[in-house]
RNA sequence: GGGUAUGUAGUUCAGUUGGUUAGAAUGCCGGCCUGUCACGCCGGAGGUCGCGAGUUCGAGUCUCGUCGUACCCGCCA
């Protein structure tokens, strides 16, 4: 071994040991006559000492120690005579005897320390340096005892992790795939998966009746900084099971590991918001509920009036900001261009100031007397000092500026407080959505879903309006897991397929071993996946989840340090049977 | 496919209305220093202003193009 501690180990109770400790070298102080030298590994930090009188040989050899140095000392543990309460280990110093360079470095482009002097890009670059961090390393570390915490808890109630390909089918429903081209079958190509969805169901049918599996899963689409192309999902799937036992099980899973990680508990259920409601009051299928603002629907309130935009508009909604009605002419502006940036689409920005003094400002007073403003208050529920802000326009498209309206706000009024933690489950999503471009209907969360029972003869009527037995869990405005119950009876999945407007033989071609497996005895069941990076980042308090992965890639998905997606030989190319066609734009 | 921002020393940034030799901090190198822990002091080196065109007597600064990066919409569970 080339140590015996750890240098975040040694304490002032270690005082006297002769010790030996490796790591990198943070920094040097040098003094001339002694020298400093702060010692680092993922431990923690430990000084070691050198004095030209006592031995000026190692002091010399110190004294020409850089950055980031491999360093084996060995030597006494000493109480320190300036103690340091800034560390740890801050009471006790190594008087060394013996100094080995491992390995010497050069200067880091950056320095490697809890706050660095590198931008994004650099540090991308040299991830490896990067995560020698401490930022980092907590990070790897809280998502590895998070990893283990699903485990245990898991295992502990009977599900067992089974291991699913990598190399699978196409399916073109859903997102992209990745694909691998086949050497020995050429012309064709395996799929990496989007998610192990065809696999976990067919286990149920195979009577592993709990399943998890936290596992790597690919989209070819447009990242963001919460999108990976390859991220991690903690899949699980169970048989025998309604969508009740499923939200409580993962309701379980979720408040074990806030307890367990972040020592927060949560007394009552998770709130059940059906789709419809989140999308009517709060404008989003994942609200954020870590405070109120809920959208009031104005639609009635301002028939026939005399102001075309809000006349003849679909919808009319607005939210009520508390105790902005002090907010200036060029704030207003701001919310205005904010909502009319492409990505929100909206046309303009109608607001009324409640004053404080019981005046009524508004950019739509021309139209509304007071009385019609004060009637806005009651049903918006604003009061004195408040600020109401309306969109109109289609129904859909408001309300979704209304939901990043209201998100933009509660920015402004720091109601997003990152130490609270608001779990919910939305549920009661529709089954498919039709699509204009292509005039087809499409599974808006898998061809799978299973509607819910009631639902069912209204397949054959309007399939937009049925409800799928699906839901998600949203914390604090974003999508942790999603799932449904699925379908186990192929007559209905066949149906199923009719109403994507499957033929026969494309469900066959795509989809048939599932069928075929659902003849021979496929249980009830059901499942939810979570997206395991978008959780570790939650709990990390980070808007990224580049930083929870040890090696992510970039926007353009390509992975700075390798610098991959990378070109291959042409005798590679031959051997796939691939020939390369450049498209000029 | 679209929107917004951004690119200057190893690094993080400043650079005014287009005008002399492009600055600061930090890091790096050399010297001094025996209790530092953001050590201190003295000195030094370090620049294809992303790249390419254009406007101009003159471009880091203006225009066009292009490449990279970040965030967002579309897309994606």
């Amino acid at each position: 071994m080339y140590r015996t501690h750890t240098c975040g180990e040694l304490r002032i109770s270690d005082a006297g040991k002769v010790i030996t400790l490796a790591g990198w070298v943070q920094k040097t102080r040098d003094f001339g006559g002694m020298t400093f030298v702060d010692l680092r590994d993922r431990y923690g930090i430990t000084q070691l000492v050198f004095n030209m009188e006592t031995d000026a040989g190692q002091c010399k050899l110190a004294r020409e120690l850089g950055r980031e140095f491999v360093i084996r000392a060995t030597g006494l543990v000493a109480e320190r005579s300036n103690k340091n309460p800034n560390m740890p280990t801050g009471d006790i110093e190594i008087f060394v005897d013996t100094l080995h360079i491992l390995n010497p470095a050069e200067t880091p482009p950056f320095t490697i320390e809890e706050n660095s002097d590198g931008g994004d890009e650099l540090r991308m670059k040299y991830r490896y340096l990067d995560m020698r961090r401490a930022p980092l390393q907590r990070n790897l570390m809280l998502r590895h005892r998070m990893a283990q915490s699903v485990r245990h808890y898991l295992d502990l109630r009977g599900f067992i992790e089974v291991e699913t390909p990598v190399m699978i089918k196409s399916t073109p429903e859903g997102a992209r795939d990745f694909v691998v081209p086949s050497r020995m079958n050429q012309g064709q190509f395996y799929a990496l998966p989007q998610s192990p969805q065809m696999f976990k169901q067919l286990l149920m049918v195979s009577g592993y009746d709990r399943y998890m599996q936290i596992v790597k899963c690919f989209r070819d689409e447009d990242l963001r900084a919460d999108r990976q192309p390859e991220f991690t999902q903690i899949d699980c799937e169970m048989a025998f099971v309604e969508q009740d036992d499923i939200l409580n099980t993962f309701e379980g899973l979720a408040k074990h590991l806030f307890k367990e990680i972040l020592n927060v508990e949560f007394p009552g259920k998770f709130a059940k918001i059906p789709y419809e409601q989140a999308m009517t009051e709060y404008g989003s299928d994942k609200p954020d509920l870590r405070f109120g603002m809920k959208i009031t629907d104005l639609t009635e309130k301002v028939v026939g009036c005399g102001l075309s935009v809000m006349a003849e508009a679909e919808y009319i909604g607005g939210i009520v900001a508390t105790g902005c009605a002090d907010y200036s002419r060029k704030q207003i502006d701001d919310l205005t261009e904010f909502v009319k940036k492409p990505q929100i689409g909206a046309k303009g920005l109608i607001y009324v100031k409640y004053n404080t003094d019981g005046t009524i400002k508004s950019s739509v007073a021309k139209f509304f007397d007071a009385a019609a403003l004060r009637g806005w208050a009651e049903v918006t529920g604003a009061k004195a000092g408040n600020l109401l802000l309306i969109l109109a326009g289609k129904r859909d498209k408001t309300l979704k500026a209304l939901g990043e309206l209201r998100l933009e706000m509660g920015r402004q009024l720091n109601l997003m407080d990152k130490n609270k933690y608001i779990p919910l489950w939305v549920v009661d999503f529709p089954l498919v959505e039709w699509d204009e471009e292509t005039k087809r209907f499409y599974a808006i969360h898998h061809p799978f879903t299973a509607p819910k029972p009631e639902h069912i003869p209204m397949l054959d009527i309007d399939p937009g309006k049925v409800h799928a037995n699906a839901y998600d869990l949203v914390i604090n405005g974003i999508e942790i897991g999603g799932g449904s119950i699925r379908i186990h009876d192929s007559g209905l999945q066949k149906k199923m397929f009719e109403v994507l407007g499957f033929t026969d033989e494309q469900a066959q071609y795509r989809f048939g071993f599932l069928m075929n497996a659902f003849k021979y005895g496929a249980p009830p069941h059901g499942g939810i996946a979570f997206g395991f990076d978008r959780w570790v980042s939650l709990f990390a308090g980070l808007n990224s989840i580049r930083d929870v992965i040890a090696f992510p890639k970039n926007n353009q998905g390509r992975d700075v340090m390798q610098d991959s997606p990378g070109i291959i030989d042409d005798e590679q190319l031959k051997e796939l049977g691939i020939r390369i066609v450049t498209s000029d734009k």
